[in-house]
RNA sequence: GGUGGCGUGGCCGAGAGGCGAGGCAGCGGCCUGCAAAGCCGUCUACACGGGUUCGAAUCCCGUCGCCACCUCCA
């Protein structure tokens, strides 16, 4: 498999360090709100990379961590909710709508305060080599002059940066916090006792010490979202060579997700929350659609967005439930086969985009193959589709059997069954009748060759 | 100022020197009692100006426009 690696701007293929195992590590959200769009998509992301690899018959570790301590975290809490209630509540809600799009739970998922000791062990070492210090205001600080490669990730020169600080406490405006010595205005909760003295980690340093712990000192692939990668990627590129590691093979970044032509900021207040779009659409039309542009583009989302997806899917859908209706009673086998144009597009950097249109062309080709009665073709068609449908996590939910849908079900066949005789009988009106009927109340009934179908809307 | 990216048909969105990706929407047709679904067809695009080439949306140069990061951010 080919991925883009973000450091050397160049596609690679993906040779594990470990033969038949790959190692992830990809930074997950700061727990300090609910999860917006752009969160879900970096979740999926990676999901869909670990499905394939999965797939192609590799052992996947993936680790995603939760960062439930810092700025942002602390700043928010108030007398009625302690910033680690906060913290929890939000991951509770983030692990909530990941479950319901599909992501599948990583192998790991460390919080940054469960990983205190690593994480001071770390910065000791980087004090003892030189390349971190002790300023006087408490902070120990990473000396980023020390360290000759910094900016290797981002191709930058120190001299070049913007960044600010430099002078009181740091040393250079690049240098950045390790450990933040406690203030009297943060919790007595938040804070751990050290050799450093009280205080918490900064925020690079824990993925650099959970990267280390679950992964060890070199492993395949390090994710997250563009966003990341300066400056956090690059501090946590710096801090763990300078301490010992070789750190990730290869950088993924996804694509932000932009609204309305722009990023999401609380000043524009034009976030999208997931909590939202879950509201209005089905969990899948939103997997489907983050799905739909390459991970590497910037997905742009605009109201409508979703209704389109959803358009798409039910053809999908259709035609699944289509396939297995007039299927079911064939002698015909399904086997669940990946086509190899979708094959090849998964393993040109996960090329999405193009492997659904594969998906896409094997409807058309499936419902082109029922029209004409070639049930041995649909057969293949709905085997290739559903095939690619489980690699995409792409699951349409099942006929409820349970007994109210029973009662349910023979209500309406007794109506259909009226309409077709007004149908035999060419009462028209009557037959549409009952057809509109059933519609004002979510039941959409279908005419083809072999008769009537019904499905209750969603 | 530095770094990276983008500009594709009504819309979304792949591709990347030569066979019309795909989806959504629209229109016409087939099918249908009428619908719906499905199928067929149609609308045939690559910001602009030069250049390289037998051939450029794709490569090169220039211009314009947009976005992201350099501060917390998936």
């Amino acid at each position: 498999m080919q991925l883009y690696d973000s450091k050397a701007h160049e596609l690679v293929d993906l040779k594990p360090i470990n033969n038949g195992h790959v190692s992830i590590y990809v930074c997950g959200p700061t727990v300090q709100s609910e999860p917006h769009i752009g969160h879900l998509r970096s979740a999926l992301v990676y999901d869909l990379l670990s499905r394939w690899l999965a797939h192609k018959g590799l052992k996947v570790t993936l680790i995603r961590n939760i960062t439930d301590i810092d700025d942002k975290v602390l700043e928010k809490h108030t007398d009625e909710l302690s910033w680690w209630e906060l913290a929890y509540k939000n991951e509770l809600e983030f692990q909530r709508q990941f479950d319901a799009l599909g992501i599948q739970r990583p192998s790991n998922e460390p919080r940054a305060t469960g990983h205190i000791p690593e994480i001071l062990q770390m910065i000791s070492k980087l004090v003892d080599a030189g390349f971190a210090y002790r300023a006087n205001n408490g902070d120990v600080y990473f000396d980023s002059a020390s360290w000759g490669d910094y900016g290797e990730l981002t191709n930058q020169k120190p001299d070049d940066m913007e960044g600010e600080g430099a002078g009181e406490f740091k040393k250079s405006a690049t240098d950045f916090t390790l450990w933040k010595a406690s203030k009297d205005t943060e919790p007595e909760s938040a804070s751990w006792e050290s050799e450093f003295g009280q205080g918490r980690p900064g925020w690079h340093i824990e993925c650099s010490a959970m990267a280390e712990k679950y992964l060890g000192k070199n492993f395949d692939i390090h994710g997250g979202g563009l966003d990341l990668r300066f400056p956090h990627h690059e501090n946590e590129l710096a801090q763990s060579r300078a301490s010992g590691s070789e750190f990730a093979n290869l950088w993924m970044h996804n694509g932000l997700v932009t609204v309305e032509g722009s990023k999401m900021s609380k000043s524009l207040g034009n976030s999208v929350f997931g909590a939202e779009l879950l509201n209005s659409h089905s969990p899948m039309v939103l997997r489907y659609y983050l799905l739909s542009a390459h991970y590497r583009s910037v997905l742009d989302y605009q109201s409508g967005s979703l209704d389109e997806a959803e358009s798409a899917l039910e053809r999908i859908e259709g035609f699944v439930e289509r396939a297995a209706r007039k299927l079911g009673d064939s002698q015909y086998t399904i086997e669940h086969l990946i086509p190899e144009a979708f094959d090849v597009a998964m393993e040109d950097d996960l090329n999405l985009p193009a492997a659904i249109a594969i998906l896409h062309e094997k409807v058309r080709e499936g419902n082109q193959a029922l029209d004409e009665q070639r049930l041995r073709d649909a057969a293949g068609s709905l085997g290739e589709v559903l095939a690619m449908l489980e690699i995409l996590g792409i699951e349409f939910e099942t006929e409820s059997t349970g007994a109210e849908m029973l009662v349910l079900g023979s209500l309406i066949e007794e109506q259909i069954r009226l309409r077709s005789e007004a149908r035999e009988n060419k009462d028209f009106d009557l037959a549409d009748q009952i057809r509109d009927k059933l519609s004002e109340i979510g039941v959409t009934l279908e005419d083809d060759a072999d008769g009537t179908t019904w499905s209750i809307d969603a």
